[in-house]
DNA sequence: GGAACCGGGATGACACGTCAACTATTCCCC
DNA sequence: GGGGAATAGTTGACGTGTCATCCCGGTTCC
């Protein structure tokens, strides 16, 4: 179900917008940080992607003219991603719509004592994850 | 969360066994059916998958020797899709590690109510998807 | 000062999924 | 029985994600 919903939601967001989700989530993070701008490292830790996913994404959305790659003057061998206009428009124009389709997916087809429960399972689950000898993937800070 | 625990639980089957989540979804539908074969859309129809992705899937099975394919003598234009010796010890290896690993990071972290709950959620979730007009790609409004 | 090491990031190879054609066969109905 | 729709499956292009590897600048420590 996790995946027919996700599916779907993304779906209807590319088709509504041309946006993936994963575009989504670079955008909504840049357009939250000041002057639309994030050092690499940090955005990775705000999506909770790897470095390399990350990488080939911004150039992905590069080539798309929705970022662009900025040096860092203080650490050189650092990079901002920073957001372009047609990056902030697209997010501006998705937003709206994303929270909607979300809601009208997923949200609406549970009561609220239902989602209340399934955080909770969530973050059990993820505690379980969290402290586990050798698994390092997401939080390794 | 699901996408943490997904990847873990893939990643140890992968690591212990060799096999991909796909993989093991495979192997495990022609392990039920009597003579470990199955039409192609059928397996198609058990995994829920489309039958391009199942093709594609198949082909790179193929190549590791894990199942083969054979034609239908009663309906040229179909195929079988067969589980191999390899695959059959594949998944006779695969199945009680990854048995105990969805136990140990998924339904150990959670009561048998919470559990319960879940599966309550993904059947209206899953209502809701399924008694869709297809929203169509304009918005409808 | 230089060697070893670390952290930020890029890159290439490859697995996986989806979409859009395309082929070939079978079904159905006039 | 002949032609169009439906069915079964393949293929190629492309976006996405992971892994291993490399590069390069900064730190540390001798």
């Amino acid at each position: 179900m996790q995946h027919r919903l996700v599916g779907r939601v993304a779906r209807d967001l590319q088709q509504a917008t041309g946006l993936s989700g994963a575009d989504y989530e670079v955008l909504v993070n840049l357009s939250e940080a000041p002057a639309g701008r994030l050092r690499a490292f940090q955005l990775g830790a705000a999506t909770g992607w790897e470095k390399s996913r990350l990488s080939h994404h911004i150039s992905r959305m590069e080539d798309r003219g929705l970022v662009k790659r900025e040096s860092c003057p203080t650490d050189s061998r650092g990079a901002f991603v920073v957001m372009s206009a047609a990056g902030r428009k697209a997010i501006e124009a998705a937003a709206p719509l994303h929270v909607e389709h979300v809601r009208r997916w997923f949200i609406d087809s549970l009561t609220s004592e239902q989602l209340d429960a399934l955080a909770d399972m969530a973050e059990a689950v993820m505690a379980k994850l969290d402290d586990d000898p050798e698994s390092c993937p997401p939080p390794c800070e």
